[in-house]
DNA sequence: TACAACTTACTTGTATGCAAGCATAATCGT
DNA sequence: ACGATTATGCTTGCATACAAGTAAGTTGTA
């Protein structure tokens, strides 16, 4: 039986999706905030914490990023001398994008932070509720779109 | 008993939480783009459609879009002549952000698109986690940050 | 009636997202 | 070896997000 009632616009699931990943992105943006990263930068730093050294592709895959907008992270990254290009020496198209010394330093922080900011915003969740949300999302993000 | 193994990034809630969220408004993307509206300009017609003749601080409320968001999209949506923002007779500061006879054309056909495109999302889902998955954005979506 | 405090919508500047296109370099088939 | 195809990272242009600030208008209060 398909709903005869038409749904309102604010339970649209990409509307919900949306307005969620916001909430998401507000707090985690306000945690690292006092590293001077954006959410967005910190995300890509915690990435390059578990495996540096990689091209811009293969970070680009990792993080769901595409090239343009990756290309404008590093580069700010760069600026706040954090993250560096080197040349890949198996492919002189490509880059190795590596962690400086300062950047690994910055980098334990977003770990420790990432831990915390996790556990404070599922705190108002149930176990069951996290666990299916969290699979859910894996779903919609794993799927062809 | 706290995890001892350190957490992945990519079991960070924040990204997850981002990534599932690119999908759907993907999706919703595609969806609208025959109607030569982005997903976010279509999810604004789709509040108007549903409530008309509005402040823009109530369409901001309503579609969880600050006013400098929502000041460039109603630029576009009234070059595009869908919307327009006539003069408050009650505020000489505020507008009423109008949708003209071409804006609720467009508007319908945003509702029914909706309707679909929000069905075929779905519809790997159980709707076990269907029901989980919207309570638990909700639940995130309202709390206090 | 003054006047301070607040609201409204807008502007500016910066940071993603994403489509499209580019030059360079690697790879594949012949 | 060589031309066609593909891959890599970059650039451009446009559309959100969002913080910060502004001019104009409204409201509460002395």
């Amino acid at each position: 039986m398909l709903a005869i009632i038409a749904m309102k616009a604010e339970d649209c699931i990409f509307f919900q999706l949306s307005k969620a990943s916001q909430r998401g992105a507000r707090f985690w943006a306000q945690k690292v905030a006092c590293l001077n990263l954006t959410a967005v930068q910190a995300m890509v730093m915690r990435f390059l914490y578990e495996k540096d050294e990689i091209t811009s592709a293969e970070l680009g895959f990792r993080t769901d990023l595409d090239s343009a907008t990756l290309t404008g992270i590093l580069d700010r990254l760069e600026s706040a001398g954090l993250a560096e290009r080197l040349p890949n020496p198996d492919d002189r198209r490509a880059i190795l994008v590596h962690l400086t010394a300062k950047g690994r330093e910055s980098g334990s922080q977003v770990v420790k932070f990432m831990e915390e900011a996790n556990a404070e915003f599922v705190r108002g969740l149930s176990g069951e509720e996290e666990r299916t949300l969290r699979s859910t999302l894996k779903k919609i993000r794993k799927r062809a779109v």
